[in-house]
DNA sequence: CGTCACCATGTTTACGTCAACACGACGTCA
DNA sequence: TGACGTCGTGTTGACGTAAACATGGTGACG
């Protein structure tokens, strides 16, 4: 800026001006400066500004497993909300969701320029044990940190509730379930309201199998359903594991959706585009990254930070939709 | 600091001693100030450091539709390499990887507090058209750049050719070929390492169905294969597309691998799930995450910026993997 | 017992930017 | 013609940190 001021023949405060494009400059003075900056590729520098003004305009992002599921669209919808406020995002992306993990990654980006923090799916990191920089404004997406920060996430309960109803509205007697982790919140909602669905259908409620959210896992779980020829109808926790089941159902020779109807969740990009085409419970990733940047930046612009007053109005919900392809038809 | 440094009765100098972990601080005093620090919250000042240093320890990655295909992995494994290294990452995801639109990216991106950037697949910018600021180390991944800025890239002409020869060498009289948009230079990698293993092995040239690496672009030139008995068998550009194909192959009843064989690229996570399980040719994604920020740093620290120079060990080419599952058989 | 080295800690300064204020030149109006 | 705004530009200081240098006290050693 110096060099710049000096070529220009002015002071810095002047070149300054016109980098902010203030209109208090004489023309042919902004044109000195002008030139004088592209001769000498001058360019302000950000550090200095920050310090200046005490923000970043920078928000930063938490991701478990980037690259799989909805995490990577919802970090697209955050990306693309804050880019939209002039805000860029930081990311890290954890490899386990634990909370000395998550704790650490969120100092790291405390002591990065972040002005707030949006933590995707910390799912397995409890409130208590997780020690978040103090006065850092914060928001998560589905976690148990629900009722500790303010929350935006899908409409876990509905999506499990719809998908199990659609099943049994086709004329299945039950539904059986893969299930994500056991330590995962929407794991655990989704198999709970799966359950009070069959419940309150009077249906009978099979074991849970168990998965890790991956394909891997639902291929396992599905040669186990497929050896069951009571099973006709299986509810899967996420797109991926039903991706799994599908075709461990193919290769025992089950036809689905002849023998076994299968219905996802999430609605990956490819779901329909897998064998039988999926059905699914689309979660609106677009809008819950929307709603976490607007709720953050509100609480980065005012100043406050939210936490542990008013539990209930602090958790947003989306909601979701079923997507009827055709990997669900009434039973034989 | 100052406040920390009022409340445990030593100079600010003392503070920064301290919370940079040097060693000349008599254990007595460094526990007060840690104290001090606990009780007031105290975080380092991020902007006041990069301003002090002259360095953000960040490195921005500009990528398009992140929640596709390879995107995510080589993003995942940049975070992955850049966080080994110390270095955070910040993200703008484009809309569209023409030139005018990244080039606006990058400047916002150097505007904001980063040391290099990382432009992943920047498929149809134009290295002429695109004003990158002056003095920005650049790596990117494929694209029209290489030649112009140090890349790292998967060897995608020895993938499209074990692809194609896999399918000839199983006996296949000539293999089709659904290509990604033809303005991508992997795309146009790919197609013209397939021609050239057409050529070379004196099969016939069908000619090119074009899609724009969706699932539904996948499906549609799926359709058309669909209609034609002499197709027996299909080099897809990448797997999404080659999901859309299986998917429009299933509908017309041609039996996979039966009749027809499908060979994708990228090994995303659900290729294996697909039905058949898909053959494909692995990006080692990990790889050129860590290769990419390896060659960012070096020019970030050693001040230089690599252009222009030698065009040809600029271009790293990291090896691929064809995997052999289910999709691929002889012809009947 | 004086000299000197060393250690813990304090003081000064610079990093680049921009807000606040200061200043001088010019024009306007009584 | 002198008082007074206005406009363009320069000067000063502050943001929070850390390197470089300064200081004072302690102990070792001849």
């Amino acid at each position: 800026m110096a060099d710049v001021a000096a070529l220009a023949g002015v002071s810095t405060q002047t070149v300054s001006r016109v980098s902010m494009g203030l209109d208090n400059v004489r023309p042919a003075t902004r044109d000195r400066v002008l030139a004088a900056m592209a001769e000498l590729g001058y360019a302000p520098n950000t550090a200095a500004r920050a310090l200046r003004y005490g923000s970043f305009r920078t928000i930063g992002v938490i991701a478990h497993r980037l690259a799989r599921t909805g995490e990577s669209r919802t970090v697209e919808a955050v990306v693309e909300a804050a880019r939209k406020e002039g805000y860029t995002v930081t990311l890290i992306d954890v490899e386990s969701p634990s909370s000395d993990v998550v704790s650490a990654a969120a100092t790291r980006l405390s002591h990065q320029a972040i002005d707030g923090l949006v933590i995707i799916r910390a799912e397995t990191a409890s409130p208590d044990t997780l020690a978040l920089p103090p006065r850092l404004p914060v928001v998560v997406s589905d976690s148990r940190f629900v009722g500790h920060h303010p929350a935006v996430g899908a409409d876990q309960a509905d999506g499990a509730r719809s998908a199990t109803q659609h099943l049994l509205d086709l004329g299945h007697r039950t539904v059986h379930h893969v299930a994500g982790p056991s330590d995962s919140i929407p794991a655990q909602l989704r198999t709970e309201a799966w359950r009070t669905t069959l419940d309150a259908a009077g249906s009978p409620v099979p074991e849970v199998v168990e998965g890790d959210w991956t394909s891997a896992s639902g291929y396992d779980a599905g040669r186990r359903l497929a050896a069951d020829p009571e099973v006709t109808a299986v509810f899967c926790a996420n797109d991926e594991m039903a991706a799994g089941v599908l075709r461990a159902l193919h290769e025992a020779g089950r036809a689905v959706p002849g023998d076994v109807s299968v219905v996802g969740f999430d609605d990956i990009l490819l779901a329909g585009y897998l064998w039988p085409p999926l059905t699914t419970v689309a979660q609106d990733f677009d809008e819950i990254g929307r709603r976490l940047v607007a709720r953050l930046l509100q609480q980065v612009r005012s100043g406050e930070v939210e936490d542990d007053g008013d539990t209930e109005d602090l958790h947003e919900v989306i909601p979701v939709e079923l997507l009827v392809r055709q990997s669900t038809a009434p039973p034989r």
